[in-house]
DNA sequence: TAATTTTGCGCAACCGTTTGCACACCAGTT
DNA sequence: AACTGGTGTGCAAACGGTTGCGCAAAATTA
């Protein structure tokens, strides 16, 4: 039964016009008699004929086609995320070729390597926490496909980049526990590779600072996110000389895992201030009393969106310096119901 | 500077050779003398030649592109099984186009459509909730692109598929509550069109009859799956005239829903298991005790090496029905630890 | 030295579609 | 009778790479 698919040729051979003709007769072209159209579209549709996209994506040089890479699709902030690519993708007729780097720098490398192959029209990446070095990202310079950076991005310059503003949600967490009335704040911080770890510190020092409050340096610790770097970090913090009665943690997942040690040794009373605001939250007993939100739909949209955009602009004519999107998509604290 | 990407046309003129030549040399053919071949390779990577894969995929009339189809990515089975798809897609040098359709059948529908366009060589489906209609998934035997179903699979004929046997999980489960001492067990099941519904109805039933306790079919209450649906269900359970004291749910989610619920009746006691095993659980206070679990990596990876293998696969030459790949992939009561 | 094999390379077709250009035909205008 | 203008169609090149076949020069053999 199903052959080969049908081509443009057959049709035209089978009608005894030329393959332009049908082509034309196809795409509706205006220079096309009526009847020889109808002819034209009865046959194909009675043939089933689909055109063979990859032999128009080769002629056009262009697949549609935008390439994904992020950290862990099971981290509800990327999950979220790549459903607003997806839909603005969707809109403007691309699709989304995926790829996870679960963190690891050199699968990241690699996958690169393999969006390069694919000859995606636009790259978008969360880069990996390991990620130290970003020449991999530079062929696509070269190579004049756009990409932008989202919610992780490298720290370096000239790249086009969508992100949440941890400063001001920081700056208005610090302050809304100062409100409350707590004096020693603690925060788990991340990595200081991260952006956003400098933007907590930063937000932090700010809200004290305007609150007539001296900054205490020390209680500030980083830690490497996992749930016994967590416990270890906890652990310097109750020792403390001045411990806390708040703490702000890097993120929903470090709060957990603090929440979580806290009351196994039976301390109450400490307040935690997180950032996300997962769902998951809402299935907890014993939650962050606030979380600052990045809107993750919202940035994906919009990474999606400049991404396109870059991808159809006309090429640099005068190969000028071109103007790089920095896009911050503001942060919003956000405080729990009460349960 | 950086003008088109180069092309083996531009080496072959710069070389004074032929343009066979230099893609024969690049490919290491034995028929190219070791000279040619260095000058070749070495002027090209001077040039940052880089192949158009365009070109090679429609010269092959292959995208080594697979898509997948899958309802919601923030639903933790789906994120995992597409890590298993996506690793298994790597390893075999494919690349994985992603879509959800957020259970919107007709948005299935269209990207389906989209997923024919792009002419990927393989699909990959996991059915929305509301799918009821299956013609979609028709073109795809026409154009002789094969097509995977799992975890979600339809209820048609001659299909490929990969599921886990919720009957045996389903079994264990109930199986696992009547040891406890449980007599009245209760089932919150998924909607009828789900071939998992049936499946776990059938493994509620034969533990009852295997255990001589007769089948209450009352017991067995049909819900749409969100929150406001348990709840209604949860009213007919605990008015029921046989009260249950543990109730099987669809999913975990589920589960959660109904516990929060009882939690605020003031309601403890009634046990509860349920299907998937969700990481959340782990952050749970009150937490079902036992959950079926269903290995969402495992069976993504297997429904992309059978989907690979199809797309690699000889054609039918006869013509003849050709066999239909249907794997179950086990599932396993996992009993949670008490906190 | 002539016949034969090997080595190294080029020619040209091909994949399916689009598109600039030429051309033939017919009608209406000078 | 020559000219203009529209209408409908076909020719052929182009996109970038691969590959069967042929052919010349060099190396081997008789």
């Amino acid at each position: 039964m199903s052959d080969k698919p049908t081509t443009i040729k057959e049709i035209a051979k089978i009608l005894k016009i030329s393959v332009s003709t049908v082509s034309r007769a196809l795409n509706d072209h205006s220079s096309i008699g009526l009847t020889t159209k109808m002819r034209v579209k009865k046959l194909a549709s009675e043939l089933n004929y689909e055109p063979n996209q990859k032999a128009i994506q080769f002629l056009h040089g262009k697949s549609f086609i935008i390439g994904v890479i992020l950290p862990e699709l099971s981290e509800s902030f990327f999950s979220t995320a790549i459903s607003g690519i997806e839909d603005i993708a969707y809109k403007r007729n691309y699709t989304v070729l995926l790829a996870q780097s679960h963190d690891d720098a050199e699968r990241e490398k690699l996958l690169v390597e393999k969006m390069k192959t694919q000859r995606v029209d636009g790259l978008l990446v969360s880069v990996s926490k390991t990620t130290s070095t970003y020449e991999h990202f530079e062929i696509f310079k070269r190579l004049n496909i756009p990409v932008v950076f989202f919610d992780r991005i490298p720290p370096i310059k000239d790249i086009h980049y969508v992100a949440s503003n941890l400063e001001t949600g920081t700056y208005e967490a610090v302050n809304f526990l100062l409100k409350k009335g707590h004096r020693t704040i603690g925060m788990i911080n991340g990595p200081n590779t991260l952006v956003a770890s400098h933007e907590r510190k930063e937000g932090y020092i700010k809200a004290m600072l305007s609150n007539r409050l001296k900054f205490d340096p020390t209680l500030i610790i980083n830690s490497d996110l996992t749930e016994a770097g967590t416990i270890e970090v906890m652990d310097n913090m109750l020792n403390h000389r001045r411990k806390p009665t708040a703490i702000v943690t890097f993120n929903d997942y470090v709060a957990l895992f603090a929440i979580r040690y806290t009351r196994s040794l039976n301390l109450n009373g400490i307040d935690f201030v997180s950032y996300a605001n997962l769902p998951i939250i809402n299935y907890m007993d014993y939650t962050p009393i606030a979380s600052v939100e990045q809107f993750p739909y919202k940035q994906g949209k919009k990474a999606a969106d400049i991404l396109i955009d870059l991808i159809n602009k006309p090429k640099n004519e005068s190969g000028a310096d071109q103007a790089y999107f920095n896009v911050v998509v503001e942060s919003v604290l956000v405080v729990n119901d009460p349960k």
